[in-house]
DNA sequence: TGCCAGGCCGGGT
DNA sequence: ACCCGGCATGGC
């Protein structure tokens, strides 16, 4: 796809600039589990507001949240926006986990395919937040794909076409040895390049780290 | 002040 | 196979 830039490439020039990325903040598997529906096209910023609201109301845990009321867990996660969506499935997922698996380290525990066949089975949950679940909460090797990923790959091939999900991770994924903190590392230098550089409104500049490998032209 | 953020879903073409 | 509107808050 993108030429001649392979993952190993991009991925030495993100890390150089930015140093070893020790990611996905959330001490626990719970935590990371919740902040991964909660970020879903929302900053972290204001996650981390309901985050905090959460373990102040002792309910950032699975079992806490799959026993509580919906419109108690919307007033906790306001801040993280669309709060109502977001409470319902946040609670159906946590059931979920308790009523059929026991407990969330069962859950994880699945095998891969499993475990992501069951979450994209869950209302509110695709696959980059099923990716994202699988390789920081469960720490299964399952390459995650987000939009920065999508647009700095674009712009790296720079052919104007557009770069789809599925193929995008399995382009990554049958390049890169399978490591998981290798996943984790390259998935957080995107979101790190994303924040700084490749922003949609922004064009791209000469400070950014792929600047040398970037077809330019295509804002 | 508007625009944007680490998506997902349902409906239309 | 795309493209769109809806969902919602808070920061710059």
């Amino acid at each position: 796809m993108p030429g001649s830039a392979g993952p190993d490439l991009i991925y030495r020039l993100l890390r150089k600039r930015f140093g070893f990325l020790n990611w996905w903040p959330g001490e626990t598997r719970d935590e990371i589990l919740i902040g991964a529906i909660l970020t879903q096209q929302t900053s972290w910023r204001n996650v981390e507001k309901a985050i905090s609201s959460l373990r102040d109301a002792n309910a950032l845990s699975v079992k806490a949240i799959s026993s509580m009321r919906v419109g108690v867990l919307e007033k906790l996660i306001r801040s993280s926006g669309f709060y109502r969506q977001k409470a319902r499935r946040l609670k159906k997922l946590c059931s979920h986990i308790i009523s059929e698996y026991g407990s969330l380290g069962r859950f994880l525990s699945m095998d891969m395919d499993r475990l992501r066949s069951e979450l994209l089975a869950m209302d509110g949950i695709g696959q980059e937040t099923a990716d994202a679940i699988a390789l920081y909460a469960a720490g299964k090797p399952s390459f995650v794909i987000d939009a920065y990923t999508i647009r700095a790959m674009e712009r790296i091939s720079g052919n104007g076409k557009r770069f789809g999900y599925g193929d995008l991770q399995k382009y990554f994924m049958e390049r890169l040895p399978l490591d998981v903190e290798l996943y984790k590392d390259m998935h957080a230098q995107f979101v790190e390049l994303g924040k700084r550089y490749c922003l949609k409104t922004k064009p791209l500049c000469n400070e950014c780290p792929l600047a040398g490998i970037c077809a330019y032209g295509k804002g």
